[in-house]
RNA sequence: GCGGGUUUAGCUCAGCUGGUUAGAGCGCCUGGUUGUGGUCCAGGAGGUCGUGGGUUCAAAUCCCAUAAUCCGCCCCA
């Protein structure tokens, strides 16, 4: 038998300490930020029954969906059946329960079961989702989302406070340049409609147009031909969308998305300046909140999964393929589990993807995860130590102690070194303990003075660091 | 799902057209004698060259397969 592989499992990762405190940083300013919008934390379980999750992404997403197979009796009673009667076993057989796909489905199905919630449920979550997807830049198996959404109303108020929120997230961790790219559902239903593309194209043809940007307005066409739309229908919606959206490609800001939604608004039948309006208030909305710089009308903006009904959202940055983020308003999804039917919108935010970019472009604080101190000792009786190390602690230090009998030099130089890193060392040897004192040394200047253990605590410390060099 | 790159020491990588004990830098360990690291000097440990086949007298090197990973595309967070 060989060695079993080290390696996490692909698409999956082990989060080294540094990694660990650069996404805590983040994850804790989403906290703030989505707290200080109103919204309260909720975490679910991380396996949902199928029945939960199928039919909610549309046949890729069931595609990518992680099921647990059944155990013992449960998984043979199936196969039996199966072998009997030669055929293969059916999936459906075999597992029903996967894991959460998103925090959108599993959000839907706790509005639907407790009827106690508040009549506006304000919810944010930070949890991992799993996608049985190939790995990419940015894009993983296993990672992170941080969703807010807003249940109980369509007041397009919800809207632009969940794009507020997703917006002021990424001004407070320094992004500068990002779009939130914004469409409507029904918008981009009526601009087909007015191309004269048969209603049951109109999955296919949102798939093609929302590659507009990448592969143009022959590619989009091609592909459209290719997936049976009539090329005089292809250009007709073209001709709809893409004038705007290559015309002022560089930065349609609010103010700009307003004479753009009046040109569509002047191609579509009702229902689609419907949907006009309402982009046009969520613009007049936001031009008051941190997200209206952002905001940028994009009528080819599809996004794939299903269950949208309104407004959609996607943050993009010049230099990252994906997104950072999308979202949008989907008022049937609660209503799928049966009872009332409870309006909903809501944002993610994808934390890998944030710190992806935010890695590249080295956006990340100094971020220390070293002991205060690092208690280094010779001579002394290991008792004392950790005496000592216990009264440290209890004025408020972060201490290590240096776990065997070694050289100072050695303990010292093992203080600070890379991945260890304490800010001082404390050194504890027959002097210092006849004087109930404590060699501190401040490792990165080298400054270091016996201090009184009484008088040892972060100030102390922070004094030391902070003292003018001596020469 | 498609195309391309990479895979050699803990880390970053060299190893040309196949030829004896596979190298460097960094890191690590020991020492340069007493309680002062980050500089220097001298030593040292550490690799079944991703895995499995094949060609060959001989493979890290050539061929095939497979896996992992990265970069584009598709799709998404």
């Amino acid at each position: 038998m060989s060695k079993p592989s080290t390696k996490p499992p692909s698409g999956m990762r082990d989060f080294l300490p540094t990694e660990v405190l650069r996404r805590r940083h983040v994850i804790e300013l989403v906290q703030r930020v989505y707290e200080a919008h109103g919204f309260v934390p909720l975490e679910t379980p991380s396996i949902e029954n199928l029945s939960t999750l199928l039919g909610k992404y549309g046949d890729e997403g069931d595609q990518l969906l992680y099921r647990l197979l059944h155990r013992r009796e449960a998984l043979q009673r199936p196969l039996d059946r199966a072998h009997a009667a030669g055929r293969p076993a059916l999936e459906a057989e075999l597992a029903d329960q996967g894991l959460r796909y998103d925090l959108t489905v599993p959000l839907a199905r706790v509005v639907a079961q407790y009827g106690e919630l508040p009549r506006f449920f304000k919810r944010y979550q930070i949890q991992p989702v799993w996608r049985a997807d190939r790995p990419g830049k940015g894009r993983f198996r296993e990672f992170y989302q941080c969703d807010v959404d807003i249940t109980g109303t369509r007041s397009l108020l919800a809207d632009a406070e969940v794009c507020s929120a997703v917006a002021t997230v990424l001004e407070q961790l320094g992004f500068e340049q990002f779009a939130i790219r914004v469409n409507h559902r029904e918008l981009l239903r009526a601009v087909i409609r007015a191309a004269g593309i048969d209603e049951a194209l109109e999955g296919t043809a949102l798939v093609a147009v929302d590659k507009l940007d990448k592969i143009g307005e022959d590619g989009v066409l091609a592909e459209l031909e290719q997936r049976g739309i009539a090329s005089a229908a292809g250009r007709a919606l073209l001709a709809i969308i893409a004038p705007t959206s290559a015309g002022e490609r560089a930065g349609e800001r609010a103010s700009d998305g307003a004479q753009l939604l009046a040109t569509l608004r002047a191609q579509v039948d009702e229902r689609g300046q419907r949907a006009v309006d309402e982009l046009q208030e969520l613009l007049s909305l936001c031009a008051h909140n941190p997200a209206g710089q952002h905001l940028e009308v994009r009528p080819d903006l599809a996004r794939g999964l299903g269950y949208y009904t309104g407004p959609i959202f996607e943050i993009t940055v010049p230099d990252l393929a994906g997104s950072l983020g999308g979202g949008g308003r989907y008022d049937d999804l609660v209503g799928m589990f049966g009872k009332k039917q409870v309006p909903a919108v809501g944002f993610s935010l994808g934390l890998e993807r944030i710190l992806v970019v935010m890695a590249e472009r080295e956006m990340f604080p100094a971020l220390s995860a070293g002991p205060d101190l690092m208690l280094c000792w010779l001579g002394v009786a290991q008792p004392e130590v950790v005496r000592v190390a216990t009264q440290l602690r209890a004025r408020g230090l972060k201490v290590e102690v240096f776990p065997e009998q070694a050289k100072l030099g050695k303990q010292l130089s093992y203080a600070d070194a890379e991945g260890v890193k304490a800010a001082f060392a404390g050194i504890l040897g027959d002097a210092e303990l006849a004087a109930g004192a404590l060699t501190v040394k401040h490792l990165s200047s080298g400054r270091q003075q016996k201090i009184p253990l009484a008088e040892l605590d972060p100030a102390r410390l922070d004094a030391l660091a902070q003292d003018p060099p001596t020469t």
